[in-house]
DNA sequence: TTTTGTGAAGCGCTTCACAGCT
DNA sequence: AGCTGTGAAGCGCTTCACAAAA
């Protein structure tokens, strides 16, 4: 059965919480206490699993629905997190690069925990050569005109896009037609791209209001 | 009539298309292309407003369902983002500082578009005394001890939270006995703070796994 | 006894379809 | 003709309540 989209936004969730919980079991109700989500919700996201997720299922045949984890013990994070990741698709290494290096995108080049070996910082790129020269960095970085072929070389799927607003259009479409996969938009404009390149937008304006309504 | 929380969300990313229309008048159909979602949706969310909204009833005493923007003219900007404003609670101005003023923090500050009024940038804070000499800010900085102290006189309401992890729980605790009401938690850890003070956390790493999510 | 796992009930959101206005 | 506004139908998610396991 297709796992609805609300219940994998809360896994995503989920997945963060069990990862800071130090390997310790966490049950339902633990996890409704920290996520505010009913234990209901949550037991049924996580069966959401079990018909898509091998792993899930231990080796003996499974007959009827099938307990996994063990009673009363609650969810083991070494077994549950597999699990979110291979049902989300995230079971897969994905690089990624940064374009812009202002403020902004030289954060993320330092950023620790680009975890767990699920996306991997492959490139960084800037129009100003001196940025590309001085800036410290664990990946390379390059001038923004060898955008397209670093891109192809190395099979960067995804981008953080983070160049002021008025340049973000013309630098997404440099991505699309590299063939990037996806985009993380840090810049508040509407990008215009083919439908092939997913593009999600982060906005701190728009954090702040999100924020201010929940405050209401 | 309780606007669903799904509307919410979605009134609040109109209302940024609306904001980058120029202007110009804006049919469903047209949000519905921009947005993905079906013209059907934006209208039934667009009428979760009336009930609730003087500013949106014309003067006429309204009998019945009453049209409001006029037929076929698709809906007027000027009209509708100040109605969304209102229904939201985003109809009154908040100031916030930025806490922690490294790389992301520091990007913040000089961000243009806290924009018509909604959002004030009334501080920036660091422990370090040589960044909140040295940066040029619009806003004043101050030293971190001074948090509290400044908060309270300038009544800030919200706080963009840009330190780095291991000193995000503390510094969270300093905002929240400050009287701090809302904080955005741009460290990947899960703060724990009395109910009175609403979190939400924005983290890179969720950003690029939500967005191969919806890749696959 | 505690906690998971899940059919089925209940309910809230989305979609439909059409009335009403310009 | 074109587009908005909205009751009502339809459907998908959440919640319930209980069986099964440790």
């Amino acid at each position: 059965m297709a796992i609805p989209e609300s219940a994998k936004k809360r896994l995503l969730q989920l997945m963060r919480f069990l990862e800071q919980n130090n390997g310790a079991p966490l049950s339902s109700a633990e996890a409704e206490a920290l996520t505010g989500w009913s234990s209901c919700t949550i037991r049924k996201d996580i069966s959401y699993l079990s018909d898509r997720n091998p792993l899930w299922d231990t080796e003996e045949d499974r007959e009827g629905p099938g307990q996994k984890v063990g009673g009363a013990a609650g969810y083991l994070p070494e077994q549950l997190i597999p699990a979110i990741r291979k049902a989300l698709g995230l079971d897969r290494r994905r690089r990624f690069c940064v374009v812009g290096l202002g403020r902004l995108g030289s954060a993320f080049l330092n950023f620790r925990a680009y975890e767990l070996g699920e996306f991997e910082l492959a490139a960084g790129f800037d129009t100003n050569v001196n940025r590309v020269e001085i800036l410290k960095s664990p990946a390379p970085l390059y001038p923004a005109y060898k955008m397209g072929e670093v891109i192809n070389r190395f099979s960067v799927e995804l981008a953080l896009l983070c160049v002021p607003e008025d340049a973000a259009q013309a630098a997404a479409e440099k991505l699309a037609a590299a063939g990037i996969r996806g985009i993380l938009n840090f810049a508040p404009i509407a990008l215009k791209l083919p439908p092939e390149v997913t593009v999600r937008n982060v906005y701190v304006v728009d954090e702040l209001r999100a924020l201010a309504v929940r405050m209401a």
